[in-house]
DNA sequence: AGCGTACTGGGACGCTTGACCCACTTCGCC
DNA sequence: GGCGAAGTGGGTCAAGCGTCCCAGTACGCT
């Protein structure tokens, strides 16, 4: 059988906790569901990682990661049209978020649960903090690159309304995995939008 | 020793879970752990509840129930002044719950993580759903009374703004609980009130 | 060919979990 | 005074947990 480097081990063993833990919660993550998972046995694991707490953290870094890649991406796509301002694009960067929570609504949830979670653990919560402040510069890039792509410009720091964005999302997340109504959800991120791009864009005629 | 009514057990130990979940998380709230905080045994919990997730559904709409009155109370303080708008009174409500959010985030962190718990359980879910639609009445009933104490009305259903108001309570709280910046929180949900209001309300002249 | 390092299988350890059970006590009521 | 229902103490159960360990295997390098 061929052997596996420890770095793609690592990988392999945070693609299979990522998988368990986005189907059935992050209490059912277990090191030997993880493992399991992953084809490997127990002994494989503490090999590669100090501690279950230490394969959370890498976790949460993998998937915030992915996330900004998934926002990002959706707003270029978006920005195609010359005549879209500020607020078109980042409709468009809800609704591919939106899209991409629809398409995996366990990954969503699990972030949401191993941020409570870190949060409570003294150890883990530096990550949960580290991983809000990447959040909140993703929604300050996001507004940034929504505005320069329609010649519009922001009032103020971007800080505030890139928190309001932020908070957004994450209630809109909340809300939707329990009542997976997309439809309202929707509306209240297209509402918001306008609420946004209202107060703190200045749109050129 | 002095024997309680079946009811104020299951009350006393409602109130033990909510203790001991709302300091250390969820997960710590064992059978066990419950009934050492209310000074039982493991004996008296099976009598009065038949199972853990029994005490998890009722925890919820408990804990509801108070959220409800507690919003609810912060507006009825909020609306003396004549001179108020609906945006005054809204915003002291943002700070009622703040302020709530403030005294005691364990309890508010235990709710985001019974709902999201309860997302995942099949068993649990309606009571997740029940606890989002009550929120929803709760913020539409907040609305109304903000507009009728201000002489405001509202444009359109009651639902939209309702759901806006919903997902932004509940994106602040997590957001809050990750950095407990208690003045970039506050001023979030001013915005978010402001820009409702402006979207949703037809203020008197 | 042989050595040392990298890695793994499988079992074990000590502990906690939710659930359950049964002998026992307490108390209102006849 | 005694009976039956209500309630409890404490132990038990099987399952599962994170972590650890060690004997063994496979491989790259000399």
């Amino acid at each position: 059988m061929p052997r596996l480097a420890a770095g793609d081990r690592r990988e392999a063993l945070v693609e299979a906790a990522l998988r368990v833990m986005g189907r059935d919660g992050l209490a059912a993550g277990t090191t030997r569901a993880v493992v399991a998972e992953a084809g490997m046995s127990l002994a494989s694991f503490h090999y590669v990682f100090a501690s279950r707490d230490e394969l959370l953290a890498e976790l949460v870094r993998r998937v915030v990661g992915r996330e900004l890649a998934t926002a990002t991406a959706a707003l270029d796509a978006a920005a195609i049209d010359p005549a879209a301002g500020p607020a078109d694009c980042l409709r468009a960067a809800a609704r591919g978020y939106l899209g991409h929570l629809e398409a995996d609504p366990g990954a969503e949830q699990l972030m949401l649960e191993l941020t409570l979670h870190a949060v409570r653990e003294p150890d883990l919560r530096p990550v949960a903090r580290e991983q809000y402040r990447a959040y909140a510069a993703a929604a300050a890039a996001l507004l940034e690159r929504a505005a320069a792509r329609t010649g519009a410009r922001w009032r103020g720091p971007l800080a505030e309304p890139a928190r309001v964005l932020v908070t957004l999302v994450d209630g809109a997340t909340t809300t939707w995995l329990v009542d997976r109504d997309t439809a309202a959800t929707r509306a209240t991120l297209d509402a918001a939008v306008d609420l946004l791009v209202a107060r703190y864009a200045v749109v050129p005629a």
